[in-house]
DNA sequence: CCCATTTTTGACACCGGTTTCATAGAAAAT
DNA sequence: ATTTTCTATGAAACCGGTGTCAAAAATGGG
């Protein structure tokens, strides 16, 4: 298992090309050394495709071309996605990259993470990263706790700090805001053109920004059009397939009226709730029509194809990892990457589209 | 940014309870000092809550307490979930976990991975990890390059490598052997049982071991019954979901008869499938069955409910990393977890299950 | 061709721990 | 009380690089 042959090292190379270490870490590092010298020394380092020690480089350099990603789950396609974007744009610049899933009031995985975030916190500054991309879990939440923002701050005096959701007040991170809630109302919009008036919402936790800002523009939407919101057709819950089947079967359980269609807060909600739709031995859409605020499954190969927006999320992984590298060299030009949610009108809310097969 | 004030080191540490910084590396490492040097130190270090340098603790000792996972792709749900399951462990040991996803013949991602899995092999060395859980990519291929294997082997000499797959001859890792085929046998008898008699198959990739064994056994299965196996009706692309419909919309293009039923390589397949077998203006179960091999999503909550077998995958990330952790410390008793595949008959076959909602 | 200036180089300290080894001190034996 | 044996401690070397600084070499000007 263990290599037993004494280890090249910087040295090794030194000595058999006759200079002395430090010219040799300077040709490592890309710093001018007379021709001769370089000539001299890369031979041997290709002889023997020597790689100089991390961790040795680290120890002074306090780089560890390392990065931390803190999310709660990454079975949650949402986040898998953001994370494969992420580590698309790290690897170009070298970086290899920690993730930790906290399961942050993950109930769904059966068991309670025995690690809070803060603990996750404490491992990215003990593995002395470059710089961390958090999302998820207690950022998301309304009432953010002062310890919660105390963590991210000692967090941010270590190496800078991305965090993806709301900006907080005094906190030292650099703040990327998904603007949550574009594209819900022409989504109710859109429902209300095909005929829908009695639009109910099914959504996450109430005090959760994903879920309230999406619920807080479908609810304006509705006043808008002077449409009423009845409490009996909105349910919030979690943001699993579970939920969203338990969030509708709660509302067709309810003696009031069904609802002609409903707004999930995503996909999987969607999908879950149109599970409780057939189950209940209604269809969609022709019962009621479901549509989603947020794709990020491939939800055009679903039955029915699922009507939802693109909020384009794969610019966040992008936009995410741009920001944090400038940062980590200390470069201040502002980014912007543009884009604009996408409505998909497709089968689920009741529109006439194409997409079928002609046999 | 950058904290300006002096690191705390074992050496402040040393000075401010008057000893050397050889007894508090001892106290830190749990050695035996005396109660007197003790007591000394240990109110001195939860003054400063100190925590050892990492990077330079490894230098020495050679452990970074990091572990490597190398996979395809994270956005694939049977990969998500394993790495959770295997995440979740890791942290009771006290390792972080760096992911890298190859995005080994990741065409659905719409781009060429500029990286190969052999690059991630040097990275994993780079960062000096403890240990690695490769699984996917070419591993599961039925011809493996001989450069990979060596890749593998050069990784091996490093650490302790864990591969999820097929065993490889003269190969210095540690293999897990999925039983692949487990419980395709049964499904296929199941389909037989419901009066499904034109059975077709749709998969992966053709060399490619989680398709092949699975192929291999519903062929034999198919011949044991003395039923005939009709090529019109297999057809093999990839794993994720627009492959099964692109599979199942050539088998029903064909001027063939149909089959009355079809057995996909996982739940991702299934579903693509049973869009297809929609758009051509069919029905699941009633013309045509389709049932998986493979339980990764919440196939439970899909319309139809999806006939599947359940791998117990969970039990294969706790497996990978018990035996990982095991040969960090050289001990090598033989792990053994038991788990069989279970088959969740559901509506996707055409059998009559409860499962529906009665209003 | 020699002296002044600039550039390149090598010796050495340093990063923050661990480990070896010799010594001081405690415990045991005489 | 004295010698022997054992144990705990501290000084110093080490892990493998990087950064500083003074000496050496290369360059330029007269």
């Amino acid at each position: 298992m263990a290599n037993e042959e004494k280890a090249v090292t910087i040295y090794t190379i030194a000595q058999e090309s006759g200079v002395s270490p430090s010219t040799v870490s300077r040709v490592l590092n890309g710093q001018h050394v007379l021709p001769k010298s370089y000539e001299r020394v890369k031979p041997i380092i290709d002889k023997y495709q020597f790689v100089p020690n991390q961790l040795a480089r680290a120890m002074t350099s306090n780089r560890t071309q390392t990065l931390g990603v803190i999310m709660p789950d990454i079975t949650n396609p949402y986040f898998s996605a953001l994370f494969l974007e992420i580590q698309k744009h790290a690897l170009q610049y070298g970086y290899a990259i920690i993730l930790s899933n906290t399961l942050y009031g993950g109930s769904s995985h059966g068991i309670d993470s025995p690690f809070s975030e803060r603990q996750y916190f404490q491992m990215m500054i003990d593995k002395k990263v470059d710089g961390v991309i958090i999302t998820g879990g207690e950022l998301d939440k309304e009432d953010i706790s002062p310890e919660y923002v105390g963590g991210l701050n000692r967090l941010a005096t270590h190496f800078p700090v991305v965090a993806i959701g709301q900006t907080i007040e005094d906190c030292n991170c650099i703040f990327i805001n998904r603007n949550l809630a574009g594209g819900v109302s022409a989504l109710v919009q859109h429902l209300v053109a095909l005929g829908r008036r009695r639009i109910g919402f099914i959504g996450g936790e109430e005090r959760v920004k994903t879920t309230s800002s999406r619920y807080n523009a479908y609810r304006s939407t509705m006043v808008s059009l002077s449409l009423p919101i009845d409490p009996n057709i909105v349910a919030l819950t979690d943001y699993y397939l579970p939920d969203g089947y338990r969030a509708m079967d709660s509302i067709l359980r309810n003696p009031q009226p069904n609802p002609t269609a409903v707004v999930a807060i995503n996909d999987t909600v969607a999908l879950g709730a149109i599970r409780a739709v057939v189950d209940h031995g209604l269809r969609v859409p022709e019962d009621i029509s479901v549509v989603s605020c947020d794709q990020f499954l491939e939800s055009e190969y679903t039955v029915p194809r699922l009507t939802t927006i693109d909020q384009q999320n794969s610019y966040l992984g992008r936009l995410s990892m741009m920001v944090l590298i400038s940062a980590i060299n200390h470069v201040n030009e502002p980014i912007q990457i543009e884009h604009s949610p996408r409505l998909m009108i497709r089968e689920s809310c009741g529109a006439q589209v194409p997409g079928g097969f002609s046999n």
